[in-house]
DNA sequence: TAACGATCTTAACTTAAGTCAATGCAGCAA
DNA sequence: TTGCTGCATTGACTTAAGTTAAGATCGTTA
């Protein structure tokens, strides 16, 4: 299981082997059994973070007329960074496990006493940050200039373990569109 | 000018007043002509960003067909973050200054050295970035669940400037429709 | 096994947005 | 002033997605 996180740290490291291994030995890791809430909407919460090894977390809210609203799917490899910035601390979305998972959990002491311990750690989750942040920007942009459809397509070809882990209405939730509309989609291509 | 970032800076920092002041003096802020490109679509690039202090900025690209993609408007108080994840280091998109402006700009070096200098200063951007991050994310849910008629009233809440800074046609394919449906949209509210 | 609930599919209908084309309008240059 | 160009509006038409409602399928549990 670790070797997924070596793997995904040395893309971004200039940590010593000694010092990865030694951060790794720190980290929480916790198994959760599919259907538990990480955090449930209007829960309390300090800032949290997860980094998925293994599983598939959905993260949603219900809007004002009580639907789901699917906001996200994150699978292995994959970082959640649970939204806190409102003053009053309560969480907007709720995460729970789509399956079983194992998940690397930190909050923000732990973090800052990692960035303490070992210098050089803090750069490297910022540059992870920024690289992502990227990302969500031009996903951003390829979603909201293609149609349901070619966003269907889209995530065919970038997540395609998707369409088998997670629900259909979920899924179509992610993608912003009925679950109607996306049975229709998948009738037309075939 | 300057008061823009250190009331910026405030919110996020530990700094003290003497170091900000400080940080201020080396920043590198430049002016720039309405219609000047910082960057073309495939131009050669560094790790660079910019953080509007007036004026507003716009990140475009050409799709296959030849037609131009508006990813973003920066405006007032909005950090730039160029996409350069390629191999190849050719920007994906292109940012011209939509209005006279005036930016800071940095690269890679001199963020570095910055870092070096000021201890804690990376940990305020670290902090910035996640909390632009989370807003993007929040963002791209809205959107992705929300029709153009909807986009198109939630931008005329969160940014009513823009209706009046920028073009129909350039808004439209921001909010991702199409110039005639923006008319008909605004015709339809009144 | 039967029965229930949840999910997915299908159908009929409505509607908003895309497409294509024409017109209107403003700014700019010759 | 005239005419050009680019942008915004309008109209007619098409189509894909939303809506509502009815079945079909699947899995779980009693």
């Amino acid at each position: 299981m670790k070797e997924i996180l070596i793997k995904y740290m040395a893309d971004y490291t200039s940590l010593s082997e000694l010092q990865q291994h030694s951060i790794m030995e720190e980290l929480v890791i916790e198994k959760f059994k599919k259907g538990t809430y990480l955090i449930k909407q209007q829960d309390f919460t300090t800032k949290k973070c997860f980094f998925v090894l293994k599983g598939c977390v959905r993260q949603y809210h219900l809007d004002e007329a009580g639907n789901e609203i699917t906001s996200n799917f994150y699978t292995e490899e994959q970082a959640i960074l649970l939204n806190y910035e409102d003053a009053d601390h309560l969480s907007k979305y709720a995460l729970t496990c789509v399956e079983d998972c194992v998940l690397v959990v930190a909050d923000l002491e732990s973090e800052q006493k990692m960035y303490m311990e070992y210098s050089g750690l803090e750069s490297m989750t910022h540059r992870m940050m920024e690289n992502y942040l990227c990302q969500t920007q031009d996903e951003f942009t390829t979603f909201i200039h293609s149609s349901p459809e070619a966003r269907y397509k889209t995530i065919t070809q970038s997540r395609p373990d998707l369409l088998k882990r997670v629900p259909q209405h979920q899924l179509a939730s992610y993608l912003g569109m009925t679950p109607e509309s996306l049975s229709r989609i998948k009738k037309r291509i075939q």
